[in-house]
RNA sequence: GCCUCAGUAGCUCAAUGGAUAGAGCAACAGACUUCUAAUCUGUAGGUUGGGGGUUCGAUUCCCUCCUGGGGUACCA
C-alpha cells in the first residue's frame, strides 16, 4: 500500500481514537484527503481533514488537527509530525528512510512504484481505430501515445491489460479505397476514369494500383472494386502496424468490424435495441432514441438504402465488450469524434448495460510547428504529414513524449525543430540526458579499473546533500503519479513528473560528485550507489512512456 | 442555434475544493582547468476572460455573459 493510502488509514483511525478518548466530538468522517503540500518545507505530505471538520466537530480546526496529531500511530516511515495554521497536519518522511529508497529502487528495478489497485481486474485501452484506408495520422498518432501509455501505466496498477485496435474492414469507406485503387488502376491501362471528391487522394493509392499491375498486368480490368479493396485495405492495414510499431505500440488485439456482421451481432444489436423499446422507423430509416438520454435529436441507425451507418457496428462493437467482461475500458477519441462517442455509449445503454466500466478520453488536435510557424495540412489534398514522415524526421522518443505533454483537453503544438534539438530546451533531451549522465559515471568508474560493486553495503546516512534528498523524496512520487493516471485517465501527468524527476536530478549531479578527489571513499560509494538508483529510476520512467534510456547521446 | 474544449506570467502550458497560483521558453544577472556547460544558480514577471453565487476556503463547483478552437450527415 502507498504511503498516503497508509496516512490516509492512520488518521481515520486516529480520529477514532480521539473520540473514543473523547478528544473529539462524534461526527460522520468526510473523506480524508491526503495531499502534497505546495511547499516542501512544510511536509511530505499533508492532511486538511481538520479544516473540514471545524463545522461537524464545532471546534477550531487547530484544535482538531492537534487532537488528530496527539492519536496518530507511529509509522516506521515518519520523521515528525507537525500542526500548522490554519489546521494541517503536515507529515514528514524520515531522513533514513528517504536514503533508504535508493534501495527500494534498485530492489524493485524495472516494477518500481507498482500498485495493486488493479490486481485481479481485466481491463482493456482501445486507441488509433483508424480505417485502414491510409497512412497514419498525427491526429491518430496522438491517440495511440496516449493509449499506449494509459495501457503501461494500467500494467503498472496491476490490470491485466490488452491494447485493442478497432479495425474498420467494411461498410463505404472501405468501398470507396477499394474504387479509389480501382480507378487508378484503370488509368494505368490508359483507361477514362476519374476520381470523385469522395475517393482517396492520396499518392499510396497510386502506388497500389501499380502494385497491382505489376503483379497482374491488366488482368484485372473486369475484377469487382472488392477486389481492390480487399488487396489495399490489408496492404495498408499491414503499413499501420509497422508505423506504430516503429514508437513502440503493438496491440494484444485487433477487432475486425466486418467480424460483427459475420457474427450477426450487428443486426442482434439492432433487434435487442428495437425490443427494448429504443428505435422506430421513419423514412424508410431505422431511427435510435438518443433523445431519451439527452440528445438533441434522434439519431439513423439504418440508411434507408438498408445499410447501417457507422454508429450502429459501433455500438455492436462496444455491446461486445461489455459481454467481454472488462472491469475497465478506456477508449481514446480525437476531436471528430467528440459528439458519436457518447451516442455509441446511449447504444451500449438501450442494450441493457451500465456504462460505468467505459471511460472516454478525447483529445485535441496536433499540429506541427517548423521555423516558429504552423505547418499547413489537409487530409482532402494528401498533404498532410504521417507518422512515418515524423518518425523518420525526429525518431520515435520526442513523439512518444511530446503527444503526451499536454493535458488531451489542450492541442498539441509540434515543434520539430525543438524535438531534435540537443540542450536543456528541449525537454526529451533533458529528461535522457539525466540517464546518460548516470551512465557517464559507471563508464568513467569502470575505465579507472574500481570495482563494480562498490557500492555494496554502502553508508546510506551519507546522502545528506538536500538535491541528493530532493531527488529520492521526488521518486516516491511515481507511484501517486501512476495512481493519478489511472483513475483519472490523463497520461500527461506521468510527461511532467519525468521532466521535475529530471530538473531534481541535474542538480544533484552538480552538487554531488563522485570521482572528484574532494569526495572521501565512504562518500563516493554512498553516491555510486545514489546513481545506481537514479540510473534505474530513470530507465523505469522511460519505459512507462515507451521511449528509450540511452547510455550515450 | 445546440454540443464540446479552451481562456492562468510576454509566449506555451501545469495545478485530486486547501497554505504565498507553479514550470518551461523568452528577458535580465551570474557560474566551466567539471563524473560531457548537452548543465547549474539567481532576478523579474499575475485582478486565473468579465460578473454573480455556493463554501471556513474557488484557477477548481454552479449560473450568466464575452472571446477563440473543434463538432454538429441516412460519411467514419
Amino acid at each position: 500500500m502507498s504511503i498516503p493510502h497508509e496516512l490516509n488509514t492512520a488518521v481515520s483511525t486516529a480520529i477514532t481514537a480521539a473520540q473514543e478518548a473523547g478528544d473529539l466530538p462524534p461526527f460522520d468522517l468526510p473523506p480524508i484527503i491526503i495531499e502534497r503540500p505546495r511547499d516542501p518545507a512544510l511536509g511530505d505530505y499533508s492532511c486538511p481533514i481538520a479544516l473540514r471538520l471545524a463545522k461537524a466537530a464545532r471546534m477550531a480546526p487547530l484544535k482538531i488537527a492537534a487532537a488528530i496529531a496527539a492519536h496518530l500511530p507511529t509509522l516506521p516511515y515518519l520523521g515528525e509530525t507537525a500542526v500548522a495554521p490554519p489546521g494541517f497536519i503536515n507529515f514528514r518522511l524520515s531522513e533514513k528512510y528517504v536514503q533508504g529508497l535508493t534501495d527500494s529502487i534498485l530492489d524493485a528495478g524495472m516494477e518500481y512504484g507498482r500498485l495493486h489497485i488493479g490486481d485481479g481486474q481485466k481491463a482493456q485501452v482501445e486507441c488509433v481505430s483508424a480505417n485502414p484506408t491510409g497512412p497514419i495520422t498525427l491526429g491518430r498518432t496522438r491517440g495511440g501515445v496516449m493509449g499506449d501509455t494509459l495501457a503501461r501505466a494500467m500494467k503498472a496498477a496491476g490490470y491485466h491489460t490488452e491494447l485493442e485496435y478497432y479495425y474498420n474492414d467494411a461498410g463505404r469507406q472501405i468501398t470507396m479505397l477499394g474504387e479509389s485503387v480501382q480507378i487508378r488502376y484503370q488509368q494505368l491501362l490508359g483507361q477514362e476514369a476519374k476520381l470523385t471528391d469522395d475517393h482517396y487522394q492520396g499518392a499510396y493509392i497510386a502506388d497500389l494500383a501499380q502494385e497491382l499491375y505489376d503483379q497482374h498486368g491488366g488482368d484485372l480490368i473486369n475484377a469487382p472494386a472488392t477486389t481492390f479493396g480487399d488487396y489495399a485495405k490489408d496492404k495498408i492495414s499491414a503499413a499501420q502496424k509497422i508505423s506504430l510499431a516503429r514508437i513502440n505500440i503493438t496491440f494484444d488485439s485487433y477487432f475486425n468490424e466486418r467480424s460483427l456482421y459475420d457474427s450477426g451481432k450487428v443486426w442482434e444489436a439492432l433487434e435487442t435495441m428495437n425490443q427494448n423499446g429504443y428505435v422506430y422507423k421513419k423514412d424508410g430509416a431505422s431511427w435510435f432514441k438518443t433523445t431519451i438520454f439527452g440528445d438533441d435529436k434522434d439519431r439513423v441507425l439504418v440508411k434507408s438504402t438498408g445499410e447501417p451507418s457507422y454508429r450502429m457496428p459501433d455500438i455492436a462493437y462496444h455491446w461486445d465488450k461489455a459481454e467481454r467482461g472488462f472491469d475497465v475500458v478506456v477508449d481514446l477519441f480525437g476531436p471528430d469524434h467528440h459528439a458519436t462517442a457518447p451516442q455509441v455509449l446511449m447504444g451500449v445503454q438501450a442494450l441493457g448495460y451500465d456504462t460505468s466500466f467505459v471511460h472516454t478520453v478525447l483529445h485535441q488536435i496536433v499540429s506541427l510547428i517548423r521555423d516558429g510557424r504552423q505547418v499547413k495540412m489537409s487530409t482532402r489534398r494528401g498533404t498532410y504529414v504521417t507518422l512515418d514522415e515524423l518518425v523518420d524526421e525526429v525518431g520515435a522518443d520526442p513523439i512518444r513524449y511530446f503527444m503526451i505533454s499536454r493535458s488531451g483537453n489542450s492541442p498539441v503544438d509540434f515543434n520539430l525543430d525543438l524535438a531534435v534539438e540537443k540542450s536543456d530546451k528541449n525537454p526529451v533531451y533533458y529528461i535522457q540526458n539525466a540517464h546518460v549522465r548516470c551512465a557517464g559515471i559507471f563508464r568513467k568508474w569502470a575505465a579507472a579499473g574500481l570495482p563494480a560493486d562498490a557500492d555494496k553495503g554502502a553508508d546510506l546516512s551519507l546522502l545528506t546533500h538536500p538535491n541528493e534528498l530532493a531527488f529520492l523524496r521526488k521518486s516516491l512520487e511515481l507511484s501517486e503519479v501512476l495512481e493519478k493516471m489511472v483513475t483519472t485517465a490523463e497520461p500527461h501527468h506521468l510527461a511532467f513528473y519525468t521532466y521535475d524527476l529530471a530538473a531534481m536530478f541535474h542538480p544533484a549531479y552538480e552538487t554531488c560528485r563522485v570521482l572528484h578527489n574532494d569526495v572521501d571513499d565512504e562518500t563516493r560509494h554512498a553516491r555510486l550507489h545514489f546513481y545506481r538508483a537514479a540510473k534505474q529510476l530513470f530507465a523505469r520512467v522511460l519505459d512507462l512512456m515507451g521511449m528509450s534510456a540511452p547510455e550515450t547521446m
